[in-house]
DNA sequence: TCAAATCTTTACTTTTCAGTCAAGATTACA
DNA sequence: TGTAATCTTGACTGAAAAGTAAAGATTTGA
């Protein structure tokens, strides 16, 4: 169950165009120095997240990519699901083994704890904003954690 | 955000073995068949639940894997966490982009969302054990829901 | 109109993850 | 003791994800 390089990076470039302020944009070479990646890459991901809606892009001299939507209106979970091909609907014809479908046909207790957990993430992070994670990492982190104290108490209950 | 095929199967094998009731024991193609997977990866498999002594495993005629603890002791986060390298300690170190090290440092927004999502996922996990999966769908279905529920509301909130 | 800046798209390379294979080691039992 | 059943281990192969490169398209402004 880990994050991967896509929806880091996706949700990092964001974060960044969030920070710019309301309105403004940045290049793609902007884009690339600030976040440490490439230019190659950081083009990658800014047009899966223009294709999905999340910012505009504008060609040519003075052109870049800004937020499509405030950022106060866009949801973690929106932005994890593009990122990660949003995977959990197949789920059953991907792990078939070396069957042409899944051998638990019909019963199968383990698809409720996969299709559960994918839920419990999904719902946790529609808690959280783009807007939230401007700030600096103390902040962000107090937010982060109260949210999620608010809605259920998960995070803060161990360690 | 996807569980990977380590850990899916792995979880699988282990669920197999608790079916099969305390202290019974299965060999690698017995497993290998019920799982629908080849008798390689199962070997595979089991070998690391064995190293991380999830399993017992006796060699020769009458050999096969059992459940090391009772199914009632085992917590899925235990499980995942074997299955998945536990990757979050190094993941500052591990998505870095074309630089040594992330150029978030000291200060990064992001990294509590990843590790709160980290934590999120983990807490819900350690709130079932390996024991509560065997049974009909329905039944898992059901439990998995109301544990959930219990400890939170996360995940029956939304849709 | 032309050149520079910028995004777009497809193809390619590299790296990581999954899965397989084969030889080896151990045990039970006749 | 020997054979069959079983787990163990490391090397190999194939597939998927990540990242790079290069040529193309669009816009601005002189």
């Amino acid at each position: 169950m880990k994050i991967s390089a896509q929806e880091e990076y996706g949700l990092r470039c964001l974060v960044q165009l969030a920070s710019a302020g309301e309105g403004e944009s940045l290049t793609l070479p902007q884009i690339a120095e600030r976040e440490g990646i490439s230019q190659s890459n950081a083009g990658k991901l800014m047009w899966l997240l223009s294709k999905a809606g999340f910012v505009n892009a504008t060609r040519g001299t003075k052109g870049g990519y800004s937020l499509a939507r405030p950022a106060e209106e866009i949801l973690l979970s929106e932005v994890v699901k593009v990122l990660d091909d949003d995977e959990i609907e197949g789920h059953c014809n991907s792990y078939t083994g070396v069957m042409d479908s899944c051998v638990h046909t019909g019963d199968c207790g383990i698809r409720s704890v996969i299709v559960g957990l994918h839920e419990i993430v999904q719902n946790a992070l529609s808690n959280v904003t783009l807007s939230q994670l401007v700030g600096t990492e103390k902040k962000v982190d107090e937010r982060f954690h109260r949210i999620q104290g608010l809605s259920g108490g998960v995070a803060s209950t161990e360690r």
